[in-house]
DNA sequence: TAATTAGTGAACACAGTGTTCACTAAGAGC
DNA sequence: GCTCTTAGTGAACACTGTGTTCACTAATTA
């Protein structure tokens, strides 16, 4: 990537870019943003924005990454299944986890999930969501994989995708809902499957 | 809406646009496209593109909500279960008849799914498919409803967006796995969780 | 055939882009 | 602290696309 400066201007400079960045989308499409808007709003100079970044796509590229990789990183799916076997506590404490993550990245999660304008964000977040996801599976020995892996493959597109649905449900509702909540239902439709959650007779 | 004419010339000229403008999606990006590219490949006036829509977002807006419509008028849900009881043969009907409806309109999907800055497509798309969901689910009489309406809200979320994140992955695939191989695992999901149609033990 | 209206193409002012250049000022390193 | 280096400034630049207008032409309707 960029070699990353030291010097205290630059770090200032960027800062205040990606910071100006997310509030303005937090208030207008990212379409109707210019980057006079945004240097204005960071107080720099037009030309000093060019500086840091090829043009506003490049600006959100970055600061989508960095929100991303920091929220993958958070995942360690694998420790919570014991001997290919589900540990109930583990994963509710992981779920869980998860949701505090959320919540202390409200801003980055708002800005991404609701204006109106950001490409393939949450198309991106999948994405992530399941190579983790994958490369968890891949820790595990799994009864299934020889003899079904286009099960293998399906299964962690429908959870990934799902998760990505619920977290912006959630995000809709200002997180007011308590993460336990919600933790306890995730884990009823992954061990009994949806329709079986809803109490229908399968 | 737009009250629609039936001057021929409107009739040619509107569906010019919106066939050119899928193609060019096809080909590059959205932010990338202008009107005076889409008015050359339609073979039309720039200021004609103008007579018809406000920009290039209006035209994009018309045609996801054309494309969206379709789609979701092919949901039948309630008739897939009897008596509050799933029938197996009907879900996988329904599965494979929505499967070859989006391989009829392969260009349309493509072209949403894949072109790097359409926004909001398949969130747009989710809530279309979660709404007539719902209202599919309305007219049932469901056990849980009383007991837990928190997954009432929850589940039908959860598949719905799984289902967006399946249906991207089936077109990247180029839509070339057999139908009936993806309804089966998709009805296993359904039926027996997630975890178990891996092989875990729950 | 006459009346209507869609489409043409050129011109317009305007806004945002990305780059340049000489200048200023802040930070790094000794 | 003092010098050297380089980030940031702000004005100017050409350029591209936008959305609108206007008089004119041509297709469609009744």
């Amino acid at each position: 990537m960029v070699s990353e400066s030291t010097d205290l201007r630059v770090i200032k400079t960027r800062a205040a870019i990606e910071m100006t960045f997310l509030d303005l989308l937090l208030q207008k499409k990212f379409n109707t943003l210019t980057v006079k808007d945004i240097a204005a709003a960071a107080q720099i100079g037009r030309g000093t924005f060019y500086l840091h970044f090829l043009d506003k796509y490049d600006l959100l590229e970055k600061v989508i990454d960095e929100g991303l990789n920091e929220t993958v990183d958070k995942f360690h799916l694998h420790t919570y299944f014991v001997d290919g076997k589900v540990s109930f506590d583990r994963i509710t404490g992981f779920v869980q986890t998860m949701f505090r993550h959320f919540k202390r990245n409200d801003r980055f999660f708002r800005a991404m999930f609701f204006n109106e304008d950001i490409p393939m964000f949450r198309q991106r977040m999948q994405e992530r969501f399941l190579s983790k996801f994958q490369q968890e599976i891949g820790q595990m020995s799994l009864p299934v994989i020889e003899k079904d892996p286009l099960m293998l493959e399906i299964m962690p597109i429908f959870v990934s995708s799902a998760m990505i649905g619920l977290l912006s449900w959630w995000f809709e509702r200002q997180a007011k809902i308590p993460e336990e909540e919600i933790a306890r239902r995730i884990l009823v439709i992954m061990t009994q499957g949806p329709l079986r959650a809803l109490g229908l007779d399968v």
